[in-house]
DNA sequence: TTATAAAATGTAACCGATTGCATAAGTTTT
DNA sequence: AAAACTTATGCAATCGGTTACATTTTATAA
């Protein structure tokens, strides 16, 4: 274990002052161009780095940032984090990932956690079973900026980046119905968190906007796991009359739903037309290939963090922008398409 | 902003010393119970908060364990962080998660980075496109405990814990031939790293001992991107003969590769029999279903993060420990089983 | 050449927890 | 009742960088 080298032993070695080491480590316009020089080759020559705790302690500023996931297994959420840290990263903020693994218990002891690390800013998304936002109060108590990205709560002031999750729910319904489909199944998750709440809400407006009468026998509300799709799947099955659409709200879910929808001999797109949501990359290797919505993970990603780093720095302030909408698409594959479409001649 | 609360102002509110507080505040058994009752209380009430800042400061300890991945979106490696995060939480560690995206540059500027953090210990696994170690001098030179996990330079004297590359090569090279292959093509990657490289030996050597030739244009050498699969596809579309056996070293790959294939109506596993690595989940959705090397995670990242948290804690040491093997296993599925199994009666 | 402003550097007080050593009070031993 | 421990608490230095304010040096204006 050598011994650290501080500004201290700089400082003696060039016959300086500690001060003067470190404002010209960090190149200051108020020192001398030639002893900033000298003093960073010094540095350099000592081996010497920066503590971060010391400087942290004196400045009440950590210079990280916390981001909390629901979950890191996804395409999505890869997405977005490498787009915050490209924005962090360019900024100069250091991040600190948590992730709750879906889990509320885990989802308030990172929280915690991130609040003792004093964070200067926390970018968050909800977990599956998160049912309120207290544990989040130490935070706005402090002030410390909180920025919520998809799984967001969008009934409390805070700011959030969301897609239009409605208006996708919407669309999807609304192209199962032009595919022909009459009896439509939702399958989604608890409907709590605003992502699977607004879906099902431009589902149910789509259904009627199209004269088609909502049936509740057809929402299933299931969690994320894999053993609940297959059960889902069965369920389809025993309906009777059989369903002709279905609209599941996420990728691996419809996945194995199809999976399991085509072992008992039923037809995708012809029997049911599917389609699934977040664009994973499973969504395009699987036969047929499945319709799914968009989600622009790195935009997302990007304007969460550049409004966080902005608001930081002094040059913007999230407390006046409450919600962010970033464009989502359908992608139509074979797992929805049965019309031929005949343009006219 | 609110004034942050401090042990000295739990001192004052107590009469007691700083010090004391401290100590209380750990509950150390120097103090006296009923003492420590009233400090832990008078915290709470006044909303004491610990900085860490200070403690790490003054302890010259960060307590946070660096983890550095060269990817974040597969199975393996969410289970692999969720086997270190069990461990470390469990002994009070914190972890900082960094990523190098499979990029050399970016490894190097997250080692240096963990350096600067002082992190008391890493946990990495190599890039794709990492050459050396020299990056990690910094941790060497400073005796800072450094576990490879995965992607190891294998030759050099730190500690790795890894599945054992080559038996899984041959293992699925030899299940190949037994399914009927002569002919069998090896996808994989960049050489240089120990996972494919070794797979690659057992790749060699179990179809020696099967007596077939060694063919080196059935070797494929390509990167991990979907493009590199699909052109994978199209030449061994164009070899004649046509391969009849497909080894790939990563699911995702062989999933865009057999999709490849099938759209130009090779038969699965009939014509070509396909064996991937990873047991991702998506090789259990695609059809036929992808048998896979099944790659233990959790337990690969709770070994690794157990040596590394026992040797901070100075009871044991991985500079003692340079290997160790975890279990792994051939799982076979649809698209390499060909033969009927017949018992014997 | 002196007055004045600008540039460069120094002084010293923080930031908040930790811990070796000292002290004080209480207990047991002789 | 004095000596020898135990137990509980306090003192004060330390970790290393930052920054308001002061001081010195140098450049420019009068």
């Amino acid at each position: 274990m050598t011994k650290e080298i501080t500004i201290y032993d700089i400082a003696r070695e060039l016959k300086l002052s500690p001060a003067t080491i470190s404002r010209g480590l960090k190149s200051s316009k108020v020192i001398n161009k030639g002893t900033v020089k000298r003093i960073l080759e010094k540095a350099e020559e000592l081996g010497y780095r920066h503590n971060n705790f010391a400087s942290s302690l004196r400045k009440q500023k950590s210079h990280t940032i916390g981001v909390l996931l629901h979950e890191l297994n996804s395409n999505f959420i890869t997405s977005v984090l490498s787009g915050i840290e490209k924005i962090t990263a360019e900024a100069g903020y250091d991040i600190i990932i948590a992730h709750s693994g879906e889990s509320y218990e885990k989802e308030v002891s990172n929280v915690t956690n991130l609040f003792h690390k004093r964070v200067d800013g926390l970018i968050a998304s909800l977990s599956f079973t998160t049912e309120n936002l207290d544990h989040f109060k130490l935070f706005f108590e402090k002030n410390i900026p909180v920025i919520f990205f998809d799984r967001a709560d969008e009934n409390s002031d805070s700011t959030h980046v969301i897609i239009d999750n409605y208006k996708c729910g919407y669309t999807v319904t609304q192209h199962l119905v032009e595919q022909g489909c009459k009896r439509i199944v939702l399958l989604t998750s608890n409907l709590k968190r605003n992502v699977y709440a607004q879906r099902h809400r431009g589902y149910v407006d789509a259904l009627f906007d199209a004269g088609i009468p909502y049936n509740k026998k057809l929402v299933m509300i299931k969690d994320l796991g894999e053993e609940s799709a297959v059960a889902a799947a069965h369920e389809i099955l025993k309906m009777k009359p059989r369903p002709d659409g279905l609209f599941v709200t996420n990728d691996f879910k419809a996945a194995v739903c199809m999976q399991e929808l085509k072992r008992n001999g039923v037809k995708i797109p012809e029997d049911i037309a599917i389609v699934g949501f977040n664009n994973d990359a499973i969504s395009k290797l699987i036969e047929p290939q499945l319709s799914t919505v968009n989600y622009p993970g790195k935009d997302m990603g990007e304007i969460t963090a550049r409004n966080l780093v902005n608001h930081l720095k002094g040059e913007g302030n999230i407390a006046t922008t409450r919600r962010i909408i970033v464009k989502s698409d359908l992608i139509i594959r074979g797992s929805s398409l049965r019309k031929k479409v005949h343009l006219p001649l």
